[in-house]
Order: structure tokens, then sequence, then C-alpha cells
DNA sequence: CTAGACCCTCTAGTTCCTACAGGGTCAACC
DNA sequence: GGTTGACCCTGTAGGAACTAGAGGGTCTAG
């Protein structure tokens, strides 16, 4: 199958496709004679296989080492488990962090409701 | 006050300080004969605002804007309150998103639990 | 007079792509 | 036979918000 087809078999564009090859992401396919990239089922797979991680908000770097990892059949699922706990750790700790600057910023906006002088105070809070 | 001075003050970077210049979100100061840039109180006030903002996660853009209306002296705490108020809706729409991600990670990782055969299940599941 | 702590400008790198610019290829239609 | 239009190619620039470095100047203390 030719790039546009792989594209929307795996819904990515095309441009993403040929940058996840740039990188290393995705094994280079062969080429037809007039340079057209050829991809087989196996190619699909693995492009798949980069979309769902990254959705899972995995970064290229871990989704490099589970690659490694998979073709590499030793020791396959406790490491696999480790990368998703730690990447679970990270989620949970961002979650956290927003629910701080939600409250933060509630807190900030009510000083707009109070305020009734012509200096918004929710702006003199954030300059003191 | 020196840049270096500004930056321990402001808890920041030099750099950091030279980019919002740069980009416009800080004035540029005075220099000095020797080429030093020298800051006034207004200029770490402003600083603080910027930096402040940074950390609740506003972006520049909106920090431009906040910085326009605190300069624009109308109309001051509605507008605000309004960037604010936005600001809250994508936070929270993020820590939905986080929510959904971090249940997605833990189904995906309970099935190397189960795993027994060699090929991890986990990465199966990702590659389908 | 020299070491060390500052400061300057300018450029490149980070992450993960997206968006061109400037071409070539191929099938179908007139 | 010519031309449209949908595809494909490579290569480069951009974006968000900085950080890090090269390659220099300046100032103060010992």
């Amino acid at each position: 199958m030719r790039i546009g087809e792989l594209a929307k078999a795996c819904d990515c564009s095309v441009e993403a496709i040929r940058y996840y090859e740039s990188v290393g992401l995705l094994a280079a396919p062969k080429r037809a004679t007039n340079g057209y990239r050829i991809y087989s089922d196996e190619h699909q797979k693995w492009l798949q296989f980069v979309r769902r991680s990254r959705d899972l908000g995995l970064t290229q770097d871990e989704v490099r080492v589970l690659i490694e990892i998979a073709l590499n059949d030793s020791a396959v699922c406790e490491d696999v488990y480790a990368i998703l706990s730690s990447h679970v750790q990270q989620v949970r700790r961002r979650i956290r962090e927003l629910k701080q600057l939600k409250n933060s910023l509630i807190r900030l906006q009510s000083r707009c409701v109070e305020g009734d002088s012509r200096k918004c105070p929710a702006i003199e809070e954030l300059m003191k």
C-alpha cells in the first residue's frame, strides 16, 4: 500500500509517517521504481503501535524503548509494565498539578468579582 | 538593578528575561554605558506578573493580552475575568483528558500482569 | 595583572510534528 | 496528444517557550 492509504488506515497525516521514518520510529519501506514508498501490513501494525502509544501520551523516546523491547523478545512484560507504570505516575502528578493550578486560577478570578476600584485586583496580585 | 539580580528576585533565568524582552513580554530597559541592562522596580513588577501568569499555565499570548488590558485602564476586570475563565475551562478539560488517559494506561498495564505467553499482551494490543 | 563573576549578541537545540516550496508520476478524460 | 487532478518525492522553515552554548567584553578583588 502507498503512503496515503496507510495514513488513512492509521488516521494520521502523510507527513507524520515520513517524519516517523526519519526519526526511526517506523522502518523505511521498500520503494517502487518511481520512488514511491510501498508499505506492508507489518508496517501498518507498527504505525498503529506508534500512534496508539503517542495517543496515550508516551514520548517518542518511550515508544522507541517499547519498540526495542518488543523486537527483543526476552523479559518483555516486566519492562513494558515498568514503562507504563512510570508513565502513570507522571500522569497522576500532572493531574495533581493541574488541580492546584485550577484552584489558584479560581481564587484569582474571585478577586475580580470583589473588585470595584479602577485597578483590577487580580492583576495587582499577579504583580506583587 | 542588573539582569542577574532581577533574575534571582523573580526566580527565573537570565536567558528567560532576555527572551521575554525579545518577544515583547517585558519592556526593554535602559542600558548602562557598558551596555548592561539596568532594570527598575517597575520592570520587576512586570516580570513578576509574567512569571506568575506563566506559572498558572497561561500562554504567552494570553499574558500579552493581560498586559494590554492592564495598561489600558478601561473595563479591566471583566476582560481579565474572561481570560481566566477560559483558562479554567481549558485546565478542566485537560484534567478530564488526563484522567481518561490514566485509566487507559492502567487497563493496558493490567494486560501485562495476566500475560504468560512470550508475546507481551500489552504490546499486542497496541499493534492491533 | 589576572582570575572569576558577571554581562553582551547570536545561533542552535529541544519535542513532535505541520506546512509549505518546488518538483515528479500516473490515470482518466477531451 | 495534451491536460487536468490526485497522488508522491525531498528539503526546509516554523511553532511554544524557552535552554544551552560559542565567542566575546567588563568589572572587581587579590
